[in-house]
DNA sequence: ACAAAAGTGTTCGCTTTACACCCATGT
DNA sequence: ACATGGGTGTAAAGCGAACACTTTTGT
């Protein structure tokens, strides 16, 4: 077999929530061809370093961000010129963060690291838009039936929060009243006996998500759903 | 950035079902380091064809069977040591075809290919088992959201082939009546006026799936579930 | 006292489930 | 006539959908 050419890459779709929004983050390199482009954090996978390690570390690298959820997304090779100087595939990940804290390191090859709101993304390098409509697919329908949302709020949330999270992310209204129970039905929130005011109206009780119990409940073979979707 | 080295490889697990069986469609090569070990069909990449085209190629290189049903499934990359040689990462396929005719090309470099009934494999090359376990998870999970059992039958059959592979695969006893009503109210299925006579007790008609019918469907936001998986 | 968000139950309809008998053919 | 698998309906239970008022706080 003839000496086989073929780069291969990974590439993050981070999605973060805030304010009823849901971002994606991107990066603009400092140097090299696309370096105008905003795109997704990645890079080239190293020789000595798994796939996941990669992904793992050029998000360090590049935007310093603390990942609550990884999982990998799809891999892109199909189109053999998707970048024109060499052959390159991508192994995407979707991942979940906390929007707030983004520092770069001063070291870094990137020359900026932000969120934008998913509806008012920059036309993007390579075919990074495909891996975000892929990147966004994903997100909803995992939403229905993993609990992943809880990943994408503080570890203590009011639950309008989480409500406003899936009517964002779907895109539909929802009832609040069975929204709730259903959620509540699953048992694996957990009551703090903190209280949030939320600038006006009763202050809300804070929930805290309870992994453990969700694995627990997820082995007897009960399994999250929300039909809402 | 230095040079990579990492080589891309494709592997399919293909799903064949017959008898109330199913099977997965195993290669054994003439040459080189695992000549002696069973392993999924698959192969390296070429620098100028797309990944799907170069399990395709491979497919027909070591089999020559015919594919109804093809999507991608895992990307294996974790482990550098999973090829002893170099580093070597696989994206997986998933396949479904009927079991029927192999055709080992005379200039191929396999040895053998064959079908092994999934609860009877024997041991594998590489890391291929875990392969074969992620295929087994997604058609047993997409067999349930999408309309894709008959992609493991023939053109025409009777409703207890349908039926019996569901409980195959699945695993599981189903209520005969339950199950009928439930993939009927969808409408995907043609009736033909064929009957075939299964050895003994009375005929059963013949039905086709309708594609088409079942495409329509699916813009309008109707969509393909059994919930007794 | 008023505005604003949090919190909470009940009824109705549809879907799922459980369940058993007759039908058409081959031997 | 009997054995074998094909074909079908109905009743009970559980789940999803629709719906509005009370509570707690800040101003």
């Amino acid at each position: 077999m003839k000496n086989q050419n073929i780069k291969v890459a990974v590439d993050a779709v981070v999605f973060g929530y805030e304010k009823e929004q849901l971002f994606i983050l991107l990066v603009q390199k400092k140097f090299g061809k696309s370096s105008n482009a905003w795109m997704l954090p990645g890079g080239m996978v190293q020789d000595d370093e798994g796939l996941q390690t990669a992904v793992n570390r050029e998000l360090k690298e590049e935007t310093g961000i603390e990942i609550n959820y990884l999982e990998q997304l799809y891999t892109f090779g199909n189109d053999i010129y998707r970048d024109s100087r060499t052959r390159v595939i991508s192994i995407t990940y979707l991942a979940l963060a906390n929007p707030q804290k983004l520092q770069l390191k001063p070291s870094s090859k990137i020359k900026e690291a932000k969120w934008f709101n998913v509806n008012e993304m920059p036309s993007l390098a390579y075919d990074h838009s495909k891996f975000i409509k892929k990147g966004i697919e994903r997100l909803k329908s995992k939403l229905s039936y993993q609990p992943i949302g809880f990943d994408l709020l503080d570890d203590e949330f009011p639950f309008s929060h989480l409500e406003n999270l899936y009517k964002t992310i779907l895109g539909k209204e929802l009832d609040r009243r069975n929204f709730r129970k259903k959620i509540m039905s699953f048992g694996i929130l957990e009551e703090t006996n903190k209280k949030v005011s939320m600038g006006s109206g009763r202050p809300a009780k804070l929930f805290r998500f309870n992994k453990q119990k969700y694995r627990a409940l997820e082995k007897e073979g009960i399994y999250f759903e929300i039909k809402y979707a």
